[in-house]
RNA sequence: GGGCAAGUAGCCAAGUGGCCAACGGCAACAGACUGUAAAUCUGUCCUCUUCGGAGUUCGGUGGUUCGAAUCCAUCCUUGCCCA
């Protein structure tokens, strides 16, 4: 199988030029993919990307991971129905340090291999580029017309709200990009997601009139959920990749309690498994449902490409001392157990205010477990927060120094799968 | 520069003097059911709260009025048309 036909069979592939599968089958060929440093941690958002460049170097093929060091300080209009606020230099320069970081986790950059991958920075190039220079080298080989017609920036133009000239000539850096990888890396190929067809599309009509070469490029679709929620979000907030923001056992969670819908979709494209072995966990899962396979086997591969197999035995271990026995009472975990729980979030809370008593509410919004006391008390009435497994059925309840385990620990539950763990000091 | 239209909670969107913390929908959170699934039903959903209330909102600022998201003035932002 090609690697188009895999990926194609992956459900990864939304858009491709004509052409492309031709140039990959006939030479190694050097591809991009460019990362937007609006954060200093990538998300999940991104791992699609990431996995097309793992894709990519694995089929023999050289992957370069561009950071948009000079077009996050301009803004992508794609997908966007408002013009956003720039961000600050510095803010940038952390956020480029960040993504940089992460991304030379998930690829090869052996250099005795002739198909190491290469990180680059767009700002690298673009700093010495002055306004007159772009305008006269890259501006005159592409009409506004053309650039006009790009979904982006005709939604814009349709819409309420407009684009500044700043986030219009976004893809024309996008475009000069991809041409400048042309020009000194000799790369041909552009991949991302299907919002930014337009932007790749640039690049390819600008590398054709300016030297007349050909590039390509291909879009994966994006991902979504079935029940059409953004994707990517839980009700802590985004799922980091960094495992300092999203702990290896939130980020284990967050896959395990995927729809089943979803969850047959996304094994094929967040996994490697092979095709045969994808078949098979689906007759399986289908025979008991129950028994969550299917969740199970994606959880289990994508936290161990991010975080490790040591990371994910930990998250798979904590999640069962949690889960698996959900009925037993809380007083059955050992110490062990308790203190080995890695990833679940942990608060520290005064023991002299457990062994003089303290209301439940205070309690919760003290820990930080909830924001407000207005909040845990709304909760606690919805019969929605359990404390060592037993539903509080009471607002007025008072914690003190019985509800402690080993002497030391409360195990607090907002939802059915939120735990927290309270340590008296 | 001139004319017209618009700016309401995370988003969409009603509301055009008091009954408005503001209809409805989406998203989100929680409960029941279940498989840490879906669908369905229920509750919450500006902030804080001693759950009695209190405080701050409808682009900004001033004003009219006993009383304004609603009327007036002005400014800002955006769109469309004209120059």
């Amino acid at each position: 199988m090609s690697m188009i036909e895999e990926l194609r069979w992956r459900g990864m592939i939304q858009d491709i030029m004509p052409g492309t599968e031709e140039q990959l089958n006939k030479e190694m060929t050097t591809g991009y993919i460019g990362f937007d440093p609006t954060a200093d941690s990538l998300h999940i958002g991104s791992l699609v990307p990431i996995l097309l460049l793992v894709h990519f170097q694995k089929a023999g093929h050289k992957p370069i991971a561009l950071v948009g060091g000079a077009t996050g300080m301009v803004g992508d209009p794609s997908g966007k129905s408002e013009e956003r606020n720039l961000l600050s230099e510095e803010v940038l320069q952390k956020n480029v340090a960040g993504v940089k970081a992460q991304l030379e986790k998930f690829l090869d950059f052996d250099p005795a291999k002739p198909n190491a991958a290469e990180m680059a920075n767009n700002y690298d190039w673009f700093r010495n580029i002055s306004f007159i220079d772009f305008l006269r080298d890259a501006g005159k080989h592409i009409t506004v017309n053309y650039m006009m017609a790009k979904d982006s920036v005709k939604k814009r133009i349709e819409g309420e709200t407009g684009i500044s000239y700043t986030e219009f000539a976004y893809q024309m850096m996008q475009g000069y990009d991809f041409y400048w990888l042309y020009q000194h890396k000799n790369c041909k190929l552009q991949m991302g997601g299907s919002d930014q067809w337009g932007n790749m599309t640039t690049g390819t009509e600008l590398i054709r009139r300016k030297v007349g070469g050909e590039a390509f490029v291909f879009t994966n679709p994006l991902i979504t959920k079935a029940d059409g929620g953004k994707f990517g979000k839980t009700e802590s907030g985004n799922v980091w990749l960094d495992p300092v923001r999203t702990s290896p056992y939130q980020f284990y969670q967050f896959w395990l309690n995927a729809t089943d819908t979803d969850a047959e979709k996304w094994v094929k494209i967040f996994t490697f498994l092979s095709k045969a072995e994808i078949e098979a966990i689906f007759s399986e899962h289908s025979k008991e449902p129950g028994l969550r396979m299917l969740q199970k086997r994606l959880a289990e591969e994508i936290t161990a490409f991010v975080h490790g197999k040591e990371e994910l035995a930990k998250a798979i271990e904590t999640t069962q001392k949690l889960f698996a026995n959900q009925t037993a009472p809380a007083e059955s975990l050992s110490i062990e157990d308790i203190e080995g729980m890695e990833g679940v979030i942990k608060s520290d809370f005064d023991n002299g205010k457990i062994a003089t008593g303290i209301d439940i509410v205070s309690f919760l919004a003290e820990t930080g477990i909830f924001p407000s006391k207005g909040e845990a008390r709304k909760t606690v009435q919805g019969g929605g927060v359990s404390i060592n497994r037993k539903k509080i059925e009471n607002v007025q309840m008072t914690v003190d120094s019985s509800l402690l385990l080993h002497n030391k620990y409360i195990l607090v539950q907002k939802g059915k799968k939120n735990y927290y763990l309270v340590k008296a000091v």
